[in-house]
DNA sequence: CAAAATCAAGCAAAGTCGTGCAAATATGTT
DNA sequence: AACATATTTGCACGACTTTGCTTGATTTTG
């Protein structure tokens, strides 16, 4: 396993777990704590985590007086959060009002509906409980919500009630939320049983939208969920350079920088 | 768990409870008293909580002294939060390992959720997404949410998914939560669809507890759910006074202070 | 006052950390 | 291709931290 793969992983652990176990990570990737131990203390030095006795904890959580590794990595994580701010931006201008449309879990469609405006009446439906309760705070927005069993990692629901309740749906859009984008591989995610659902929905949407934050770019996941092409849109960050597009484009993707 | 992990929980638990008890992280986090006497020890010596015999108070609390009319209202805010705590502790401990069980939206049955022991290992239902997140935390408990429409004043689901949702399964006990108890009047509530649901969920529980802290003793909302004495416990406030409790023992209802 | 609960201090076992070192693997140069 | 240089990794070692337990002091409660 290569060293700066192994540290975007932590770092994306760091933002989903919301803290870095040492001897946990060890095990999972056959490591020894050693080298876990080597990159937390480089990423601490970059001012990316916090080293706490164990692990690690993400700095915004740490209570400490502001150090001069602290401005830097404010900065950092603005930038990072910014660009993904920015696709949340482009996806929610392209929801019109009167629209029912599906939004899939995901820190990038979390940001989408942080974007919505407060003024939209429209109908979204989710299967993400995370998703529901953002938009509580939207009065003219109808919820629907789809049960079924929760699946922790990515906390929205899966299982055959879930399928079950799809299938009696239409939408106008889905955004779907996805951990690679491969222009041979396609679209892929990380659960075999989010893979299904993922393909249900788009069978029941008119249009299905790819949102895929810079990091997700050319990488790969277990589960294929179709091929780019298959979806009416991939939106992506602006820093993608135009040969990595082009790539896509030969597939006859529609990818779109935001 | 880790140590500045734990330390973050007991500022949070402090946030929300306005008090610490030694013994019952102690239990909930299955971690002997002392390392929590040692972690309250060093938080007070940072000055971010106030010692007490027992646990810890906010230090906002005790520096109040200046103004004796803040002194009373403060407290009292934090005695209500703390007799809710209360409630959702007893009713925590009334789940027991492999149960399945239906619990409702509301702020007290959050805070049931909130002192679920972590290694509890259990089925919860929910049509509150609200707590469906919540129990993400908990790595033994399956979750499953009802689907439907969100019902956003009280954000749990309702309509007809919910209710064909519900009729397909069978709980051990429903945590209703009524926002009227009244010894005449009986369980209200203050939306129609919800009461249905709520009849519908007492359906298929073999049992029904209703968890109504003081502010909800002998009060009625429009819509009524059932009589005091069908459901099988009503948990209230240990503030609650002696003849209080008599006019719904006179009922036959099963009311206990906690 | 006396029983029960809570506390602090000290101790030993287990876990975690940093450093130095050597083997294995990449990278660059002739 | 052969060689030198740099990077990465796992291991060993001693130092440090955390944790639960014991003991005896202190506080609370009836």
């Amino acid at each position: 396993m290569l060293t700066s793969q192994r540290k975007h992983l932590i770092l994306e652990s760091l933002r989903d777990n919301g803290q870095i176990v040492a001897k946990e990570l060890s095990l999972q990737w056959e490591v020894s704590e050693d080298t876990i131990r080597r990159d937390l203390r480089e990423l601490a030095q970059e001012g990316l985590l916090q080293r706490v006795h164990g692990g690690a904890m993400p700095t915004t959580t740490a209570k400490l007086a502001s150090s001069p590794a602290m401005v830097d990595l404010k900065g950092r994580q603005k930038l990072a959060q910014h660009s993904k701010s920015k696709l949340g931006q482009a996806a929610a201008k392209l929801i019109k009002p009167g629209q029912v449309v599906f939004i899939d879990g995901g820190t990038t469609n979390a940001q989408l509906v942080k974007n919505l405006p407060l003024s939209l009446r429209a109908t979204v439906i989710t299967h993400s409980p995370t998703i529901a309760v953002a938009l509580i705070e939207h009065p003219e927005i109808e919820v629907v919500i789809i049960g079924g069993k929760l699946f922790k990692h990515s906390a929205v629901t899966v299982g055959a009630a879930a399928l079950d309740a799809i299938s009696r749906i239409r939408t106008d859009t889905y955004f779907m939320g996805v951990t690679g984008v491969h222009a041979e591989v396609g679209l892929s995610t990380g659960d075999l049983e989010e893979s299904y659902i993922k393909r249900a929905l788009q069978a029941v949407a008119a249009n299905t939208i790819v949102l895929a934050s810079a990091d997700k770019i050319d990488t790969a996941s277990p589960y294929i969920i179709c091929q780019c092409q298959q979806v009416n849109m991939i939106l992506t960050d602006a820093t993608i350079g135009d040969e990595t597009i082009n790539s896509y484009k030969e597939q006859k993707a529609n990818i779109k920088r935001v």
